[in-house]
DNA sequence: CTGACTGCAAACGTTTTGCACGGTA
DNA sequence: TACCGTGCAAAACGTTTGCAGTCAG
């Protein structure tokens, strides 16, 4: 794991202390909501605004190495941007997991029917998780 | 195409006619956003209010015949509940199509390598329609 | 006739904005 | 030093709620 304020250098935003910790958080948890992140970073940041957290987020989704995952029925989440990747989320406990899956056939067969050039996908199942299906 | 009050009566919702109106159009659109629905329900019912809308989309996803559906980039749309089906958005024009696609394989590799019992897919395509693309 | 639906206005939660101050480069 | 980021407060936005009057069953 290197210093995360390469990444934000690479980028070209400034490093700051609040910034570096939400990329920590990110790339802790994976994925967390706004509120989420919040919570974690008051722990560091006492004085930290929800506003500064919607500001950096947006700006580091505006530089393109953070994006929005949309899931039915739940508040968005945020994660770094590494290789894609699919979602699928516990409906009982919420717990979401990355899967990488290859979708080369499946891209190939919505290419041909539809006419569209894929640039990008969004896939995210939904079911129980094996330790809620257990119960 | 047989009268959609029918289908609210299927569904135990009154049937007024405003109701009528928004199964109407969306079954004519196939996906429309809750500006998209007020502007066209405007022109039928003067003084309808957006309170009715949501009101009454909120009613048709709990009674299941209604669903919506998360974009990225975008304003949610709502849909009737039909076969299940994936989404492609074209990401410069925003037009979204339907296809159906066959996900047995995908599901199963899914359900392998995470051990969830999968219960929902959403999936969602975005690129350039073919009217984009020769522009 | 009764309970549910409508439209209005107010309330609510979330996200964005403007500004003064402080920190990064 | 110059600009950008922070935190606060206020504003903007989308959605929900409460209520009085009306309508569907």
């Amino acid at each position: 794991m290197y210093s995360h304020s390469n990444l934000l250098k690479e980028y070209s935003l400034k490093v700051t202390p609040q910034r570096v910790a939400i990329v920590d958080e990110l790339s802790k948890h994976g994925h967390m909501n706004i509120d989420a992140l919040y919570k974690v970073l008051l722990v560091k940041f006492p004085s930290i605004s929800l506003a500064t957290i919607y500001k950096n987020i947006n700006a580091m989704i505006e530089k393109v190495f953070v994006s929005e995952v949309k899931i039915a029925d739940k508040k968005s989440v945020y994660e770094l941007i590494k290789e894609e990747h699919s979602h699928i989320v516990c409906s009982s406990c919420g717990k979401i997991e990355d899967m990488s899956l290859d979708l080369s056939t499946l891209i190939a067969e919505v290419s041909k029917n539809t006419k569209f050039d894929i640039k990008d996908t969004a896939l995210c199942f939904s079911g129980l998780c094996k330790d809620c299906k257990n119960k």
